[in-house]
DNA sequence: TGCGCCCACATTGTTGACAATCGACAATGA
DNA sequence: TCATTGTCGATTGTCAACAATGTGGGCGCA
């Protein structure tokens, strides 16, 4: 007999509530933070239902989704791009992220288990391994995977969504680095520093880490832009970049 | 001379550049933070359209972004509702503030000129009139714009973006609590240590000031829970409680 | 040549109708 | 009596057509 334990039981069941927003606002977004529509790239509704395949309707529910999220924006009547993220704000976000990782790990420290210890030190073999492999876009992933655990050991929700919306910036700001630059991504060092403190028992020294962590990252930012000397505003911006 | 400029420095140019979806979602969010529409209210398109006489089309947009802002709950061909927050929920809220608003703090202390101190004091007198005036809904709005202040001088527009994603959740539990219980709105106490610290010296005193501010309003939560001993997930939730 | 006006085009905003899905209730049969 | 199934109303999801608006180019004119 099959009821819907058994079936459950058997791993069936998660038919995954299809509407179209939902699958188009994934697959935009994916493509956005991915570096595969630019910074800047203007958005056609017409063109993009075209590609989709549906109409304009939940396209644009889909668009209004990620405006929301911080990833377009949008002019009435005029246009739809993708945010272009000045230095200003890539500063912000680093700032940002010191500031809440601190409060994870603040939430989270006590709740730090076996389970937790093991699945700090696989993703941090996993980020290794990317890195080694050369696969830059899956290392930017990595990371952020290596990152996020410790949100999600804090079982604080809010600071979860807080911190995914962050996640997207930087992911944003990391591809389109990369991309535009070809700059190489994640580095092996620095990281073994920040696995080992999570682990250690000074929350203190772990704050200390988080901090210093962050600033390499920013410091690798003002250098980059010493270096090239181009205008503030917009560091990761280019006009007209739509891809098809 | 009128350019854009200079009509901006007058503070005018703000014609609505009227789209119905930001009138809509304006307003709802009023209405849901307002407590006008009561936390677990369902939403119908149908009746919210006729209600704007505008089509579902530019209602939804509106209803997708109030969602994103999480006020509100959808399930796919079931309906849209007026989220419920639980007791967790609360927790987290307030010890999401007491990070973010360090952070403001920390942004905005060596910014605190002759303007900010003068802004803070005003904003204060005029908390304390309205809470000597015995109107709640403008005592909370007058409390929400006094901690907005360091907000604003932090200068830092992602941490700005965050609090105002907090501050909706934070207006919707004082609303709807006061609301339901007939609890008092913000009282005299408590706010003349919070200004004094922030016109003091002392960083680290902020801090403190912040952290038991916050305590503060979490500890009333406690102990409204202990003397009412209801149900721990939803404590401003209420069933089909739609207003029209 | 430079400037301003006007118009056509591209794009977004809005609408009403139609289709798909869900939840609850009634009907059926063991 | 209980479980299962069919049906119905309510609600949301989707679509294609139409209207409103901003933008850029061409034209006339000084």
């Amino acid at each position: 007999m099959l009821n819907s334990e058994t079936i459950q039981a058997q791993g069936l069941g998660r038919l995954p509530k299809s509407t179209f927003r939902a699958h188009i606002a994934e697959q935009l977004r994916a493509a956005i933070l991915s570096g595969e529509i630019a910074p800047g790239a203007q958005i056609v509704e017409t063109a993009l239902a075209g590609l989709f395949q549906v109409s304009r309707g939940p396209l644009r529910e889909a668009l209004r989704q990620l405006v929301e999220e911080g990833l377009l924006i949008t002019v009435p009547y005029t246009g739809t791009h993708v945010i272009t993220l000045s230095v200003d704000d890539v500063r912000e976000i680093h700032s940002m992220r010191v500031t809440l990782e601190c409060m994870a790990f603040e939430q989270a420290w006590d709740k730090r288990d076996a389970a937790f210890r093991a699945e700090l030190q696989r993703r941090h073999a996993a980020l290794i391994a990317t890195i080694d492999e050369g696969d830059d876009r899956a290392a930017i992933l990595a990371e952020l995977e290596l990152h996020g655990l410790v949100y999600e050991a804090s079982g604080h929700r809010l600071l979860q969504r807080t911190w995914s919306s962050l996640r997207g910036r930087l992911q944003l700001y990391w591809a389109a680095h990369h991309r535009a630059h070809a700059i190489r991504g994640p580095r092996r060092d620095g990281h073994e520093s920040y696995v080992a403190a999570a682990l250690g028992d000074s929350l203190e020294a772990m704050r200390a880490e988080i901090t210093s962590h962050m600033q390499r990252g920013g410091q690798q930012t003002e250098k980059f832009l010493q270096d090239h000397r181009q205008d503030t505003r917009s560091m990761t911006g280019m006009k007209r970049g739509k891809t098809t």
